[in-house]
DNA sequence: TTGTAGGCGTTATCAT
DNA sequence: ATGATAACGCCTACAA
C-alpha cells in the first residue's frame, strides 16, 4: 500500500554518476548535452518510470501549462464543440484545460475566474455569461498581463483578444432569407442585447428589414433567456399579435424549436403560416418536424483557433499589442422550415 | 508591463515583524496561533493582495486538490449533466476539474490517462470509451493507490468504485413497457457489448421477453455506434424484416431518433405500426414527433455523488476497503412513441 | 560538456 | 504561542 516513491531526476543523476542538473538538461534536450548522455538518461528515466514533477517545474517557471476555460454552460451542441476544439489544439502543445462553467452568472463567472487565477493558470478562454455588465473580475489577469481570449459571447476591452463570427452579418442574411421567402412581418426572438451576440444579431435584423423598406417594430422582437421554454413562452406572445408574423428568426435552436412545437400544438403550420429560422445548426435542428433553418458556425474551429491564438502569445511566438479581433466564417443553412415557396432550395 | 511582484508569506511576516511559519499557520487556521494574531495575519493578507501558491503547496503536501475527468465526449445532454454535477461538487470542496475526453477511443483515453497522472491529480473520475478493453492504462493510478471511480461505462475492478445505474433493470422495464403495449417482435439497437451499459441493457431486454414467453431472436438485436446516423442505418435493416417489427427499444435515444425520422420518411407510423423506446431523456425526446418514450436518469446526481465520494475518500472521512458500487435510480418516463393502446397513460 | 549552489513558496518538525 | 530550519523537485546563473 505504501506509494511507491516517487523517481526524481536525483534518483536518475545518481544512478548514472552525474549531476541532476546534467540530467534536468538532457530531458529538456539542451543543446549542450552530448547525444550519448542525452540517450542514457532518456532510457533510464523511462526504465525507471520517472515522471516530471508538474508543480515542481511550475513553481520554478512560474508557468503551469494550463488554461483556464470560462464557459456560460458546458451542455450546448456549440460549447462543447469549441472545448473539443480547444482540447485538441491545447493538447497538441501540451497544454491542460481547467474547465469551469458559469451557469449564465455573472457572479459564478467572477469565483471561477478567481479560483483560475490562484490556480495560476497561464491564459484564460472565456464566453460572458448573459449578464455579466463589466470585465472588472478579470482586471487581476489585465494587472499582470494573463492573456484573457474572449469568444463568441465577448465585449471589447484594449487587453483582450475576442474571437466570433459576424452575428451582424449572419442576423442579416437569415432576415433577408425570410424576406425573400415573401416574409414582410417578422418577429426577433433573442436575448437580453446586452451581449455582443444578441446586440448584433438584432442590429443586423433590423438592417436587413431596412434595406427591404420594412419599417421595424419594437413589439416584434421578443426578449427571452433563449431556453426552450422560453421559446414556449414567446409562442403565445405571438399568437396574441393580429396579423400574425409571417416569419420568426430566433436568435438560437432551442428557443426556435420550442417556439414552434407550441405553435405547431396550436394549428399554426409551419412555415406556410410562419416560417422559422433559428441559429446555431444544433442537431435538434435536423430533428424537429420540419426541419429547421439555421445559421452554422463550427465551434470546434472557434476553439482551435482560441487555443493555439493563445499557446502561441503564451510562446512568444506572436505579439497581440492590443485589441485584436478574429471573424470567423458563418454560413445560413437553408432546411424546411424557411421555405414557403416551391423548389427555392 | 512588469508583472507586479507575487505577495509571499514572507512579505506578510516581514510587514507584521513575525516568522513566515506563523502566517502560514495563521492563514489555516492553526489552533496554536492567538486569534489576535490570526487577524492581524488575515486583514494584511488581504489588504496586500496575497494569495496560496498552490504550486509550492502542491510541491510541499503531494496534493493537488485537481481531479481528472476522461469522459467519452463531453457534448452529450448526459455527460454535460454529470460534469456539471462533478463541478458543483468539487468546487464546493475547494477542488479544481481537468477535463479530457476520449472521443470513444482507448487510446486518446490512455493518453489522456497518461496526462492526468503527470498532472498529479488527486483522483480521477472516468467514463469509458467504447472500445476500452481492459483498465490496464489506469495501472499507474492502482498502484499508486490513486483513487479512480467510474461512472455509467464502468467496468469490475477490485481498486475502484463504480457509480452507475441498474441498466439491466431499467431496460427490462422499457422492453416490458413496449410488451404491455402489444408488441411481440421487438428489435433492440444497440452497441458492441463490450460494455457493461449495453451488456447489461441486452441482459434486461432478453430477461423482459423470457419473462412473457418470448423467444429472443439473435437478428433482432442490431449492433451499431449508436449515433444518429447509425440510427438511420438501423432502420433500413429493420424494414427488410419480414414480418416488421412491432416495437425498438434502441440503447440511446440519438440512435432511436435517426431510426424513427428514417422509418417515418419510408411511411411508416410511430407507434401504430413501430412502437419506440430510447434510453437518457436527452431533451430531444421532448422535440421529436412523437415525443420518444424513454429511460431517464440523473446524470448531474450521478456527477454530484461521484465527485463527493471521491472527494470524501481523498480526505480520508471514508475508506473504501475494495470493490464498491453505488447503483442510482432511473426511471421509465412514457411518451407517445409507445403509446399503442390510447388511454393508457 | 558538465557541475555547484541557490531559490521558487509552502509547510512539517523540532525547538524555544 | 511562536520560530528556525529543512525539504518538496526542478531549473538557471555561474563556474570549471
Amino acid at each position: 500500500m505504501a506509494n511507491a516513491k516517487e523517481v526524481t531526476i536525483y534518483d536518475i543523476a545518481k544512478r548514472l554518476n552525474i549531476s541532476a542538473t546534467t540530467v534536468s538538461r538532457g530531458l529538456q534536450d539542451h543543446p549542450t548535452i552530448s547525444g550519448k548522455t542525452k540517450k542514457k538518461i532518456a532510457d533510464l528515466a523511462e526504465q525507471m518510470g520517472y515522471r516530471s514533477n508538474h508543480f515542481a517545474r511550475s513553481l520554478r517557471n512560474q508557468k503551469t501549462n494550463t488554461i483556464g476555460i470560462i464557459v456560460p454552460r458546458l451542455n450546448s451542441h456549440f460549447m462543447s464543440s469549441v472545448i473539443a476544439g480547444i482540447e485538441e489544439a491545447a493538447n497538441e502543445q501540451g497544454y491542460s484545460l481547467l474547465i469551469a462553467q458559469s451557469s449564465e452568472s455573472s457572479v459564478k463567472e467572477a469565483a471561477s475566474a478567481r479560483t483560475m487565477f490562484d490556480s495560476r493558470v497561464d491564459g484564460l478562454l472565456v464566453s460572458l455569461a448573459f449578464d455579466t455588465p463589466d470585465l472588472g473580475h478579470f482586471s487581476h489577469f489585465f494587472k499582470k498581463d494573463i492573456p484573457v481570449i474572449f469568444f463568441d459571447r465577448v465585449m471589447e476591452h484594449e487587453n483582450s483578444t475576442n474571437i466570433l463570427i459576424d452575428n451582424r452579418q449572419a442576423a442579416f442574411n437569415a432576415t433577408r432569407h425570410l424576406i425573400e421567402q415573401g416574409c414582410r412581418r417578422i418577429v426577433h426572438i433573442t436575448a437580453p442585447t446586452l451581449r455582443n451576440v444578441y446586440k448584433d444579431r438584432l442590429k443586423g435584423y433590423k438592417e436587413a428589414l431596412s434595406q427591404y423598406k420594412i419599417k421595424f417594430r419594437e413589439d416584434h422582437v421578443i426578449i427571452t433567456d433563449l431556453s426552450q421554454e422560453a421559446g414556449a413562452e414567446a409562442a403565445k406572445t405571438i399568437l396574441k399579435m393580429k396579423p400574425l408574423p409571417e416569419g420568426v428568426f430566433a436568435a438560437n435552436d432551442s428557443c426556435a424549436v420550442g417556439c414552434m412545437l407550441a405553435l405547431k400544438e396550436r394549428g399554426i403550420r409551419i412555415p406556410e403560416d410562419i416560417a422559422f429560422v433559428g441559429f446555431n445548426n444544433d442537431p435538434v435542428t435536423g430533428v424537429i418536424d420540419p426541419h429547421l433553418t439555421t445559421i452554422s458556425y463550427r465551434g470546434y474551429e472557434i476553439g482551435q483557433v482560441a487555443a493555439r491564438h493563445l499557446i502561441s502569445y503564451l510562446s512568444g511566438t506572436s505579439h497581440v499589442s492590443s485589441t485584436n479581433t478574429i471573424i470567423l466564417r458563418s454560413e445560413l443553412i437553408v432546411r424546411a422550415s424557411s421555405l414557403k415557396k416551391a423548389g427555392n432550395k
